[in-house]
DNA sequence: CTATTCCTTTGACATAAATCAAAAACCAAC
DNA sequence: GTTGGTTTTTGATTTATGTCAAAGGAATAG
């Protein structure tokens, strides 16, 4: 899904409104594996996958690596408390697939924010809909087993079993690699 | 902390406009252990705690409470999914103390936010708020040990172990009380 | 088509945390 | 203070999942 349709799915914009915003946004392709955000870097951009897949994972000291997050197409990509807070990001982001994919600066959204009332309806839209999965997620670790929680990921991420590597989803899903082996048999 | 000081610490508003937001909201006293909404229900209220305090919790299929998040002094409070997104709740929401709170219904809150652009941005800094925080305590569910799990609950929440139930504390980590009562040692 | 690398599955064993049960500590009302 | 009820701690045992190690499959590049 591109930006343009995005926006109109979810605000109200004229032709000349929808032309300036485009304006404020950078569309590039990144190949397979290109890390967006570093760990421990501020985030100065946010990011949104026309197409492609993207993640954010953390990493543990004794060097393993856990996904904290899958971006597919017509998602919003961002270390968020890093964006939003411009405070050090504690994630790594990075593209899984060659990905086309449009970027903001903070200045600019913020820019944005404030001269379209409408841009700040998306903000607080966008923001509630991640809130909302993210406690979806939550309460897929905190309440349910092993199990349940690949349903879970199954219908948030479709198909997404074939595009990543199952150890990705383990460590999105709190469990091993192995356990997620032997629940799927 | 009371509504008024907080929509100023967040947001520019003369007299005539903070006055007219606030006569939307309803402003109550609400005995300890009062349910604001039911599971099964769909949520029509937001809630800002002045005073007191409020969770969330959600009820497995064995029996047993498990808390989803506590709601201090100076936080709004709401079952997120259900009221943003009018589905029927998965928790309950009650006060833990005696607590006084503002109410507001979803009508007059997006009345609230097509009216004044302030609003709207309002609505959007408080959900990234909480995103952040859900993001954090995903994280510490996740990422950490039990006994880093209690630490982030002294954190996020200082001087809850003093106001609330052992219980509560452990369900809301993701483990047992026995656990927690062992880590605390 | 073959070789190298990466990814997934399987097995044996270790471990953190859950469960069950009871005792101890704490608190409030009388 | 004594009583009754709630909350917290402690102990013994079970269980789910993690860890380590190796084998089996699949994918990619040359």
């Amino acid at each position: 899904m591109n930006l343009s349709d995005f926006l109109h799915s979810l605000i109200n914009l004229n032709t000349d409104e929808l032309s300036d915003i485009l304006s404020y946004f950078d569309k590039k392709v990144y190949e397979k594996n290109t890390i967006l955000i570093n760990e421990g870097e501020i985030s100065h951009n946010l990011y949104f996958v026309e197409n492609g897949m993207g993640r954010s994972y953390y990493l543990k000291k004794d060097g393993k690596e856990v996904t904290q997050w899958f971006f597919g197409s017509g998602k919003f990509m961002a270390s968020a408390d890093s964006f939003f807070q411009q405070t050090p990001s504690l994630y790594y982001l990075e593209t899984l697939e060659k990905s086309v994919i449009y970027s903001i600066s903070k200045v600019n959204l913020d820019h944005l924010f404030s001269k379209y009332h409408q841009m700040e309806q998306l903000g607080r839209l966008v923001s509630i809909e991640m809130l909302t999965k993210v406690v979806h997620k939550l309460n897929a670790i905190q309440f349910q087993t092993a199990k349940e929680r690949y349903q879970y990921m199954l219908e948030e991420f479709p198909n997404i079993s074939t595009r990543v590597p199952l150890g990705y989803i383990a460590s999105y899903l709190g469990m091993t690699q192995e356990t997620l082996s032997r629940i799927r048999r």
